[in-house]
DNA sequence: AAAATGACAAAAAACATAAAATGTCATTTG
DNA sequence: CAAATGACATTTTATGTTTTTTGTCATTTT
């Protein structure tokens, strides 16, 4: 006869997919002992399992630290999509909001969990593709602001939404850039806002 | 008697330094042989000198690969002190070609002296006095050009230039940072246009 | 039969040791 | 006597060796 847990298991709503248990494992791992003395070992025994059950859901370890930064990659802009899609609130104050979330979060993430940051900082070296594809995200929600501004009359009539929005991305990449949001001194919060308020002047007035 | 040539030199203009000939050769070892196997006995070599004279001129290895480094950085700022400067010519488009020979020198020292460039991008992180100097030479640059900018009516009334020089060279750091300057593929032409004429129109129109 | 194991070869990291470079200084040279 | 040397102690880097880690897979478990 099957055991009562087995029963539980099979009719509950899937529980959590292993491959998601181990990505939560290796994250702990990696917060507790940091990337490099990070092993595959030591995030299998913490899931009381052999690591080679592990090489069953990932096919490296670099696999397995890439997914790792591809969620937490998500986590940043995931959020941001909801202030970007408002079409409720002016363009001007979603840009604004948009971009102070983003700024928050990466310097929240950098402040808070140094070693996770570095092993996505790593991953961002290495891995060019997953990098990309999060800016194209950034870009792709940048835009639609900016077009919308556009429609609705806040921004210049003459603006290239596409080319503004990489410009506006570009100009602020010493906020979020991970190579400049690590560098100490960070930032300041006056310097962000400065260099925003240029480029929101700058979308107002649009090209010379 | 005095040796016809120890007379030439007396009363020549001061020959060269031996502290500038050893900048020059250690220039070109690093050239040659790049930061890592650069070793101040081959530098000494080259002089046809023993090393520990070397160090009659410069306390240590990193003050000499310091020297070579803030005379590389003046290379780059001199220069664009006379464009700055340049009161004849309106702020506006001095603003433009002081920001294009700012990037055209970075990016030709990147491609063409990469191994300078790591010297360089090498003390960037170790030695911050020395490189905030020089953003402050930058910052100043730019301060004044705004200011004319302002008094000549070509840039808004209400900007404070100190607080807009910093907005300009932040925002325009994707294209002037060591960290970004290096990154591959490197920002584009068009890139900084854009960006470049973004903030231009936020000088003209000023705060919102 | 799907999930997991553990023994194993290959690859990578840590370590101890050898070699080279840095920096000092008493001595030499012009 | 200022300029330079070269022998030398100290520190850093390179090299070869051992140990750990990664990744595979035939076998076991549920």
């Amino acid at each position: 006869m099957g055991s009562g847990v087995s029963w539980v298991i099979r009719t509950m709503p899937a529980a959590v997919p292993l491959s998601q248990r181990i990505l939560d494992a290796a994250e702990a791992v990696l917060r507790r002992h940091g990337l490099e003395k990070t092993n595959v070992v030591d995030i299998a025994r913490s899931l009381g399992m052999s690591h080679g059950n592990i090489y069953r859901h990932f096919p490296s370890k670099q696999a397995l630290l890439d997914a790792v930064a591809v969620r937490w990659l998500h986590a940043v802009s995931d959020p941001l999509e909801g202030i970007a899609d408002d079409r409720a609130r002016p363009a001007t104050e979603r840009l604004r909001a948009w971009f102070d979330a983003l700024r928050r979060a990466k310097r929240r993430k950098v402040r808070d969990d140094p070693e996770l940051f570095q092993v996505y900082h790593g991953i961002v070296v290495a891995m060019r593709d997953v990098v990309d594809e999060h800016v194209n995200t950034l870009l792709g929600q940048v835009e639609r602001m900016v077009a919308d501004g556009v429609a609705a009359g806040e921004f210049s009539r003459g603006l290239d939404a596409a080319a503004s929005a990489r410009a506006f991305l570009q100009a602020m990449s010493a906020f979020h850039h991970p190579a400049l949001v690590m560098q100490d001194p960070p930032a300041t919060e006056e310097d962000a806002r400065a260099v925003f308020g240029l480029m929101l002047a700058g979308l107002r007035a649009g090209p010379a």
